[in-house]
DNA sequence: CTGTTAGCGCTTTCAG
DNA sequence: CTGAAAGCGCTAACAG
C-alpha cells in the first residue's frame, strides 16, 4: 500500500541499501548517487517508516517527559524547555512523548512501562516524588530497568532517588571497594534548591516584622512540600526559634491548586485571626490564598501579606505583584533535555542543583503595627 | 540482549503466537495456557517491543497534537484534555506526542512529516492556522496524504481548511455529479465561535458606554486574529457604525504573549490618548496591557477598562478580576481527544463549534463621564 | 562507493 | 484453542 525503501530504490535505480545511507546520511554516497535517490524520494512522497528502522537499528526517536499535568504551566514551562533542545532543527530531530501521570504514582509506573516498549530513548520525569518507600523501590526499579534498556533517565525538578541499601549495607563507606563511585550510573539530576528558597522567603517575611506566619502546604508526601517546608522551618529556627511550637497548627496541607489555597488561608484563618502573613505551596495557590483573603475583607499586603513560589508568568502581573521564589524552570528544562540527549556531559556526582532566587515584590510588607487585625 | 516475545514463549511452554494472542487479548486463549504467558511474563520482566509490534501490525499508538508552545497555558489545557481521553485507562492507552510548533508553518509542517513517519494513529492540531495560501495548501497536501495513510486528523480551535479549488472549478455545485458530500473524508473540526465571543465582547463594551475603543490583536496572519477583530468589527458595525472608520486606527498587531499588550497599549494611548477601553488578543496580553496602563497611571477600569479572550485560569483572580470571553479548552480538547480515538463519531458536516461566552467582570465598567481622561 | 544477505521482534493467516 | 511459517520495512555487517 504505502511506498516503501525498496520502491525508492527501483526507480532510483541502486539498492535498498543504498537508499537508506543517503537518507539516513551516515554513510559516504556518491553526489550523483544521492541525488538520484532524492529525486526519486521525492516523486514518491516517500516516508520512512519510523517503527521499522526503529526495530532494525534497535533504537528510537522518541523521548518521554512525565509531568503531573502538562496544563499547569509549571510543567508546561519544563515541557517546553526540554523539547526546544530536541527539535527537528536541533540535533536529535526526536519527539517528546508527554505524559499527564496526575501526581499519581501507579500512573508513573505505568508510563514508565510504556514508554519501555517504545524503546524511549530518553525519559524525564519532572516535578516532585511521591514520598512512599513502596513506590520509591518500584520506581528505582523501573529507572533502572530502563536504564538497563540503553534508555537515558533524567530527573527534572525531584532530588535524585535515595540510594536503594541493596544488601542492608548500612551508611557510605560500605561500597565495594575499588567501585569509585556508586553513582556513576544513577540517573542525571537536575534538582531544585526550594530547601534555600523557602528559607530565604521565610526569612524576608520575619525581616519585615513577622510573626503570625501561615503556611498553606503541598500534599505531604511529596518532595518538593517537604523541602520547602524545611527550608520554612529551618528559617524559622534561624531567626525566629519561638515560632517553631506553632508551625505545626499554622501548617495545613493541600493540593497544589488554587482551590487549596482557597480553602486552606480558610482555615489558617480561623486557626490563627491574627495572622499577618500566609506562605504558598506555590504561585497558583497563592492566587487562591489572596481570593480567600480578600473575600474575607483584608487587603494585601496592608492587612496580610501574601508569597507564593516558582514564580510562573502571571505572577509578577498579579495585583498585588506577587512575592515569590523564582526557580529558572526553562533553565532547567532545557538542560535536562540535553543531559537527555547526551548533548551535555553529567554534572559531577550526576547531580546539578538549580539555584532559586527571592522575588520580593508587592505582597509582601511589613505588618501593621500592632500585629493582629 | 532484551528478552523477547520467543524468550516468554520458550518459558511458557507455547509458541510466540500464543503469547502474542495473550498479550494482545484479542483472540480466545485457554485459562490455564493464559496464566503460564502471563506468569512466564513476569517472570522474564518481559515489555513487548513497540516498534516490532507496530511493524508487523502496521498500526502505532502514538498520537501527535501540534501546539504553537506547551508553556502557553492556552495549549497546555487543550493538550491535557486531548490526553485525559486516552490515557492507559481509558480505552486505548495511546501516547500522546507533543509538538511545539513555535508558530511556525515550516514546522508544522516538518512536524507533520516526522509523524507520518511514526504512523502514528492520529493527529490533532491546535491553534489557530496561518492564513498564507501556499502554506495553507502545503499543509492541505500533508493532512491528505496523513490520512491517506489512514491517520485520523482533527483540528481543534481552527477553522476546518478552505475547500481545495481542485481543478479550478469556481464556486459551489461545481462539485462530481452523484458525489453525496465532498467533505466525507475532511479532517474533523472542533472550531471556536472566535467571531461570536468577540462580538459580544465588543457589544459589552459598547453598551457600557465606551466609544474610544483600542484592540491589540494578535498576529494579522493568524484565523483566530482574523476571527476575533470580524467580530469586533461587526458589533461596531451592529451598534456604533460611526466608529468603523476608525477602527483601523485604533488596531494594533503583536503576538500573542504579554509583551505584545504592553507594547501595544502604550502605542494605542499615543495613537488616542482619550482611549476609554482595550480589547486585547487573549488574556495573556491584556495582562501585558493593563501593566502598562499602570505604569502610565491609569486605573482599572476607572480609566480603561481591559478586556481578554479565552479565560485562562489566572483571569478570575487578576485584580481587577478580567472580562474575558470564556472558551471551554477542556471540553474542546477533550471533544478532539475522543474524534481522534475514533471515541465519537464525527459531527455533522465534520465541524462541530463549540460556544463562547462572554464573562464580564471588574476589569470593564462604564467609562468616567467626559469620556476622555 | 555499492550491492547482498541476514535478521530485528512481532503479528497473522492458514492448518491442524 | 494452538502451532508453523511467512513476512512487515528497514539496517548493518560483509563482500565486492
Amino acid at each position: 500500500m504505502a511506498v516503501t525503501l525498496a520502491d525508492v530504490a527501483a526507480r532510483a535505480g541502486v539498492s535498498a541499501a543504498t537508499v537508506s545511507r543517503v537518507l539516513s546520511g551516515n554513510y559516504p554516497v556518491a553526489g550523483a548517487t544521492r541525488s538520484r535517490v532524492l529525486r526519486a524520494v521525492e516523486e514518491l512522497e516517500y516516508v520512512v517508516n519510523g517503527p521499522a528502522s526503529a526495530l532494525a537499528a534497535a533504537t528510537s526517536d522518541l523521548v518521554g517527559v512525565l509531568v503531573n499535568d502538562i496544563a499547569d504551566p509549571f510543567f508546561g514551562i519544563m515541557a517546553s524547555a526540554v523539547q526546544s533542545e530536541m527539535g527537528p532543527e536541533k540535533a536529535g530531530g526526536k519527539l517528546a512523548v508527554v505524559c499527564n501521570t496526575g501526581g499519581s504514582p501507579q500512573r508513573e509506573l505505568t508510563y514508565l512501562t510504556l514508554l519501555q516498549r517504545q524503546r524511549a530513548a530518553a525519559v524525564v520525569l519532572t516535578g516532585s516524588a511521591v514520598e512512599d518507600p513502596e513506590h520509591t523501590a518500584a520506581l528505582a526499579t523501573r529507572l533502572r530497568r530502563l536504564a538497563a534498556a540503553g534508555t537515558r533517565v533524567v530527573l527534572c525538578g525531584r532530588p535524585p532517588l535515595p540510594e536503594a541499601d541493596g544488601e542492608g549495607a548500612d551508611g557510605p563507606g560500605t561500597a565495594a571497594p575499588g567501585a569509585p563511585d556508586s553513582t556513576a550510573d544513577a540517573p542525571l539530576t537536575v534538582a531544585f534548591d526550594n530547601r534555600g528558597g523557602a528559607r530565604r522567603l521565610t526569612g524576608h517575611l520575619l525581616s519585615l516584622g513577622h510573626r503570625r506566619v501561615g503556611y498553606v502546604a503541598g500534599p505531604a508526601e511529596r518532595t518538593t512540600t517537604r523541602h520547602r517546608l524545611e527550608g520554612h522551618r529551618s528559617a524559622l529556627a534561624d531567626h525566629a526559634p519561638e515560632l517553631l511550637a506553632d508551625v505545626e497548627r499554622l501548617t495545613v496541607h493541600g493540593a497544589y491548586d488554587r482551590s487549596s489555597g482557597y480553602d486552606g488561608a480558610l482555615e489558617l484563618l480561623r486557626r490563627e485571626p491574627g495572622l499577618t502573613a500566609v506562605l504558598a505551596a506555590n504561585d497558583t495557590v497563592a492566587l487562591g490564598v489572596c481570593a480567600a483573603l480578600r473575600d474575607r475583607g483584608l487587603r494585601i499586603p496592608e492587612d496580610v501579606s501574601v508569597a507564593g513560589f516558582d514564580d510562573l508568568p502571571f505572577s509578577a502581573d498579579a495585583a498585588p505583584a506577587l512575592t515569590t521564589v523564582r526557580i529558572p524552570l526553562h533553565e532547567a528544562g532545557a538542560r535536562a533535555g540535553r543531559l537527555a540527549l547526551g548533548r551535555e556531559s553529567a554534572p559531577p556526582g550526576c547531580v546539578a542543583t538549580v539555584r532559586t532566587e527571592l522575588m520580593a515584590r508587592a505582597s509582601t510588607a511589613p505588618p501593621r503595627a500592632g500585629g493582629a487585625n
